[in-house]
RNA sequence: CGGGGUGUAGCGAAGGGGCAUCGCGCUGCUUUUGGGAAGCAGAGGCCGCCGGUUCAAAUCCGGCCACCCCGACCA
């Protein structure tokens, strides 16, 4: 009866996410396998997203710019790694015009070598330094398994790209981002995000470092919500990206990048969702308050409808998303219908609360008659911004409770195992090589998530090896 | 690309040579409505595609295609 938080005993995801992501109508599937139809629904989560990566980036000096979707198939030749972590999953266009094209075009399945190219032209002194550039766009990546919003073929995104004069301004950049990253989510998304720095295994192809923010879902899966490249001096070097130095020295410059994508909206499903669908924190919730009127009559309907527009007005006066559901089903259906959406807040009102001047507020992120409260129509609006910032506090704490909880230090392989079993993520000293990586991975399924930044100091013995180790690393199951 | 499976109404399924079926959903009307309502009347089909066998194919045979699940890639 009581819906909980969810657990991994709690719901099978792989059947609840598809199924939820369907019926609260956040996309359907396309003609195209592995692309996704976003509908309103699901745009205005992701929308709450864009923005509130975009006010940040303003506030940090970025300026958005847009390159071409189409890169010459050379561009991506440029840089050895690069291209060999990209050719599995690109998508060519070799025929255009009716004609077969001189040189193919790929599809772009990120920007550093279009925008490199572009860099190269408008950098020329230390003056121009350091540029700061973002763009809103799509991406294709052939991926050979999809999921709805957790990884499509075709993505939307932000890429952010930096060029700097010195290893230290990029790395600085790159750190700056990840924060950026890491506070959207955990004060908007209400996912308590780790932030940490991936493997040479797992760093993005043509990368010096990669650093990541991983979040954990409601299966304690890990999954990466954001990464920040600092890519070193390699982008520059293949696409001529220089500057004149104030020693008048002809100096290569340092490039980062950094992206946020559409993954998001599924990490918030992810995150939150219970065995009664969506829980969705306020901050990014297309609707933050949704209005059920009750009544069995015409006249009745009249009355209620007055009433319910009255307390509209003033909630949307103040600022709260509200929508009205005045459709001809009963208030049962519609209780479930908008909690399977995840809409925070449910505002009842009917005849027998019009009459002692009373509304009815029933919250999302506690179940039941609990999260239910009669309350007076007068002072509505102070009561339900305090309820929204409680659920929005209250729904980060439920997370970051569960997270904590499905963290478990390991000291020997064996103990790694044991966590693999119960689900969860291994937390232990790490001296291995990229071939101890991938041993672990195929014996267990689980992969180095991240070294955590925030690490504890000193040093130990790695579970696996038994070598000293400086660092503590996360392993986990990840999407 | 390997192993397994499925294609029949918008969705989910039954039917295995002889009128194209059922449930949900959809449309209309009526009664309902404080936690997923009910009755009546309707609309909706290239039975994945191409070929073969047959008086007759959704059904049998051959080929093809698409999609799903499990492995190798990933924001």
């Amino acid at each position: 009866m009581a819906s909980q938080a969810v657990t991994p005993q709690s719901v099978d995801f792989s059947k609840w996410y598809n199924e939820i992501v369907y019926r609260a109508d956040l996309a359907e599937q396309s003609p195209v396998r592995g692309c996704i139809i976003i509908k309103p629904y699901g745009w205005e989560i992701w929308e709450a997203i864009r923005n509130g990566l975009d006010r940040r980036f303003k506030e940090t000096g970025h300026q958005n710019a847009y390159f071409p979707l189409f890169i010459p198939e050379s561009y991506l030749k440029r840089e050895a790694e690069h291209v060999e972590g990209f050719s599995p999953e690109l998508a060519v266009v070799t025929h255009a015009g009716g004609k077969q094209l001189e040189e193919p075009l790929v599809v772009r399945p990120t920007s550093e070598t279009i925008i490199g190219e572009a860099f190269a032209k408008w950098i020329q002194s230390y003056r121009d330094l350091p540029l700061l550039m973002n763009q809103w766009a799509n991406v294709v990546r052939w991926e050979m398994r999809t999921r709805p919003f957790l990884r499509t073929a075709e993505f939307l995104w932000q890429e952010g790209h930096t060029a700097h004069a010195t290893h230290d301004e990029a790395e600085a950049e790159t750190l700056q981002m990840l924060d950026v990253y890491a506070d959207f989510s955990i004060t908007e998304a209400a996912i308590p995000v780790v932030k940490g720095l991936k493997s040479d295994n797992e760093k993005f192809a043509g990368a010096l470092r990669t650093y990541c923010i991983e979040g954990m879902m409601g299966d304690a899966k890990a999954l990466q919500a954001g990464t920040s490249h600092n890519l070193g001096q390699n982008f520059a070097k293949a696409f001529n990206i220089k500057y004149l130095s104030r020693e008048n020295v002809e100096e290569y410059c340092w490039t980062t990048s950094w992206g946020m994508s559409t993954r998001m909206v599924g990490a918030i499903i992810m995150a939150h969702g219970d065995d009664k669908g969506l829980r969705l924190p306020p901050k990014v919730a297309p609707f933050q308050v949704v209005a059920v009127p009750v009544y069995k009559n015409d006249s009745e309907e009249g009355m209620v409808m007055e009433t319910i527009t009255r307390l509209v007005k003033e909630l949307r006066a103040a600022g709260i998303r509200v929508h009205v559901d005045n459709r001809e089903e009963s208030p049962g259906f519609k209780y479930n219908d908008w909690e399977m959406r995840g809409v925070p807040v449910r505002l009842e009102i009917g005849p027998k609360d019009i009459e002692k001047n009373n509304a009815v507020l029933a919250r999302r992120d506690v179940p039941g008659k609990e999260g239910k409260q009669f309350v007076s129509q007068e002072g509505l609006v102070a009561r339900v911004r305090d309820l929204l910032d409680d659920i929005q506090a209250n729904m980060l704490r439920q997370a970051t409770e569960f997270r904590d909880s499905h963290i478990h230090d390991v000291k020997s392989y064996d103990e790694l195992k044991v966590v693999v079993e119960q689900g969860g993520w291994a937390r232990g000293w790490w001296a291995g090589s990229s071939e101890d990586e991938k041993r672990v991975k195929d014996e267990t399924g689980v992969t180095l998530r991240c070294f955590p930044l925030e690490q504890p100091g000193g040093s130990g013995i790695c579970w696996l090896t038994g070598k000293p180790a400086e660092k503590i690393a996360l392993f986990g199951k990840a999407y």
